[in-house]
DNA sequence: CGGCGAATGTAATGCTGTTACATGGGTCAG
DNA sequence: CTGACCCATGTAACAGCATTACATTCGCCG
């Protein structure tokens, strides 16, 4: 029986877990069932769960990798530059939250961080406004990341539906047709990266 | 003894814990302590723990006021509904992850999407632009609260810090400098939300 | 007073993470 | 070869969680 169980062998089985059942699903017991082995042998390679979500999101970490900025203007490249760091997360979902809850989004992060203050850099910006523009970025990227890691982790989508204008409204119909229905969330951080963006280039 | 509970009962005492010792503390069990009350009397009342938080939700979100909107400029207004919005939710922050979950967080928003609305069609914004400007904002200052309430439900905050430019920077000294430490993050809901109002309103 | 339903309690099930303790298996010294 | 020792695994338990089947009490109404 020289089949002695790995860290990595640990590692591999709750990857394999969060990815095809969700993070909610990864339990200690779920993992030793389909390691076939007792709970305790996870918590002697790994010690804990804690660090099994630590090394979740350091598998996670390092698997990501940010495209090079495409596009002739600094605003677009920018936003070239969210959208592809946008698309690496969306790949792991479930375990952005994670790494944002231990402080280590910072690290998976630092790669765009260059290549946004380098970016903003480039549109004119300079010193506290450089450094603002680019957190900023960051900041619209990674909290849209964990609102949508939020949704998808509650199980039913029923979505209450409330009517904003029982009297009459002030605006055009067309609008409120459109506000009525709740908005595509995806369509929203585009619109919302390409404002943001221009906001923070232009001068004040 | 005709100290009978009632669903209300449940629910304050729920709300107490909640404000107290935050919402990982709301179990059946903590509810039925305080209530010196056997589980099952929780049940009777109030049905589900489901139940109980979207009760929560609703106390929440009918204590929910926001304040009419201050400055001349559509965009003064805009920001000032925004920054009074995100106060408001900041007083019930373990509750706002909860209520997004349960897709009722557009019920919460709803005094602030007709006020945003009317105050970008005054900006001139019509029709789809005019929507879609509306839920950018609204999503902005939703995902902004609910990674706050992911960040404050951990309890350590050992931030990992990266080194960005380990040989050369293409930027200022200042920027990078900076750019080193985590940023304050009310500072970058403020530049962030002034950015992308800018950006929602300027025509393209 | 009988009956009936509303309200509460008892005790259990099955899930979670975690750990004290016992056991097997290999390596190395004497 | 044998005994010591340590690494690795297993058994069984504890404490906490949500939930529920079942029994019991209380109060009201006919």
């Amino acid at each position: 029986m020289g089949e002695r169980l790995s860290r990595d062998d640990v590692i591999d089985a709750a990857v394999a877990i969060v990815e095809s059942e969700g993070l909610a699903a990864l339990s200690m017991r779920a993992l030793c069932e389909k390691l076939d082995v007792a709970v305790t042998s996870i918590y002697w390679h790994v010690g804990n769960k804690e660090a099994i979500l630590d090394a979740l999101v350091d598998r996670m970490s390092s698997s990501i990798v940010t495209s090079m900025p495409r596009g002739r203007t600094p605003e677009q490249r920018i936003v070239s530059t969210a959208k592809s760091i946008l698309a690496a997360l969306e790949a792991h979902a479930g375990l952005v939250g994670v790494a944002h809850q231990r402080g280590r989004l910072a690290v998976v992060f630092a790669p765009a961080r260059r290549q946004l203050a380098i970016e903003f850099a480039a549109a004119g910006l300079r010193g506290a406004r450089l450094a603002e523009a680019t957190n900023a970025t960051l900041h619209f990227v990674a909290a849209h990341c964990i609102t949508m890691g939020v949704i998808s982790r509650s199980p039913d989508q029923s979505l209450v539906s409330v009517d904003l204008w029982p009297d009459g409204a002030p605006i055009d119909r067309g609008a409120v047709r459109l506000l009525q229905d709740e908005p595509d969330t995806d369509r929203l951080f585009d619109v919302g990266l390409v404002a943001l963006t221009k906001g923070l280039i232009a001068r004040s």
